[in-house]
DNA sequence: TAGATTGTTAATCGATTAACAATC
DNA sequence: TAGATTGTTAATCGATTAACAATC
């Protein structure tokens, strides 16, 4: 069962969702909540029956149940503890970032080469890079942010490996190699901007 | 003609050339490419053909060739002057971003509500809300950075493309609606970590 | 030449869209 | 009941993989 752009989609949906609830809804039809997430009517209904996501004939779906399969799907029952590790420009911002809403996860811990940075005040304990091992290990820690410079990518993907993590969000624009059983998933700043540039340039070509 | 992962999967390619490069490569096979990009060599040598990337039967690809090849698709030989809109965390970090490496745009400009950031000092001119416009249409900008509070998210937007900016880098999780010649891309920070806290979980289960 | 590798065509696979029966 | 909407099956479409001829 291979499921991975429905998995970004039933995101979206729950994003939806929340906004029509925050609107004052109880109900969704499938064409409401594709219009508002982009998709088709049809695309919204064949998803929710992958994830047996159940609506009313003709009564559409109700917001509030589906918010709370949705949230079972994702394991909204329990808090993913996560680490940073690399606390340059962008480490910092996922650090102090605010816009983080009903999550299930929460950033236990972060770290870093630079010893003038563990010593700073920040919302979560800062720690060297010697104590990520046994950090990781003590508070059986599964998925780890990489935001660390280029250069250090590799070594530190070794390590969050070796400690036995198993999922990376690697914000690095360098290609990881990790066993089968760690997943990465990668954001490459860069290639993110240059992407968009490409597909407004090209569709502006044929016009 | 839907080129769309694909165009991903060719600045991946860029960034192992770059790599090989630097390593004192000249010439790579798609086995090579493939291997360090985590795709099948057949899926190197079918992208590489749909783009007019051309190897030597035997002799593999010339990697200067290929950078060069691909910097044209991605129009390296211009640089795309770009917008920030929202200084806060996500901005900040992506106006004081080191990593990006031989790239095609240049960000000119960056919009706050906030007059204390406008006063502030950053590496590009910071200008209030209201300039946006003028700012935009002197510049002919065509492509921005969307980073402002969810709140402010649809509003902005609509500055943003009756400014005249036809492409967004959307970091808000806010789903945007635009018209059919602007080109939305989503980076939700949140999604991103539930998608793969997502696939961790449901890998372990099957263990 | 024999071997290795590209480039492309054909086969497979998966995902999206269309159609429609079920039913509230 | 008639109309509207879900849920699922079938049809289409596109992307990936396999196969192999061309050729250096």
């Amino acid at each position: 069962m291979t499921v991975n752009r429905n998995i970004k989609r039933l995101l979206q949906y729950r994003t939806c969702l929340l906004r029509f609830k925050n609107l004052g809804f109880e109900k969704a039809f499938s064409y409401n909540l594709g219009e508002e997430a982009g998709v088709s009517a049809e695309q919204v209904r064949k998803d929710f029956s992958l994830y047996g996501l159940k609506g009313n004939k003709k009564g559409g779906y109700d917001i509030n149940e589906l918010l709370v399969t949705i949230n079972d799907i994702f394991k909204h029952d329990k808090t993913h503890e996560i680490i940073l590790v690399g606390l340059g420009n962008i480490g910092q911002a996922l650090l102090q970032y605010k816009n983080f809403t009903e999550i299930n996860f929460n950033i236990v811990g972060a770290f870093d080469i630079d010893p003038s940075k563990v010593k700073k005040k920040y919302a979560v304990p800062v720690y060297a890079m010697e104590k990520l091992k046994i950090f990781v290990q003590a508070n059986k820690i599964k998925i780890a942010i990489l935001a660390v410079p280029p250069v250090a990518a590799k070594e530190v993907c070794n390590d969050l490996v070796s400690a036995g993590i198993k999922g990376i969000l690697n914000f690095t624009p360098v290609v990881l190699k990790t066993p089968d059983d760690v997943v990465v998933n990668n954001l490459d700043l860069q290639n993110e901007l240059e992407e968009l540039i490409y597909k407004v340039d090209s569709k502006n070509e044929n016009d």
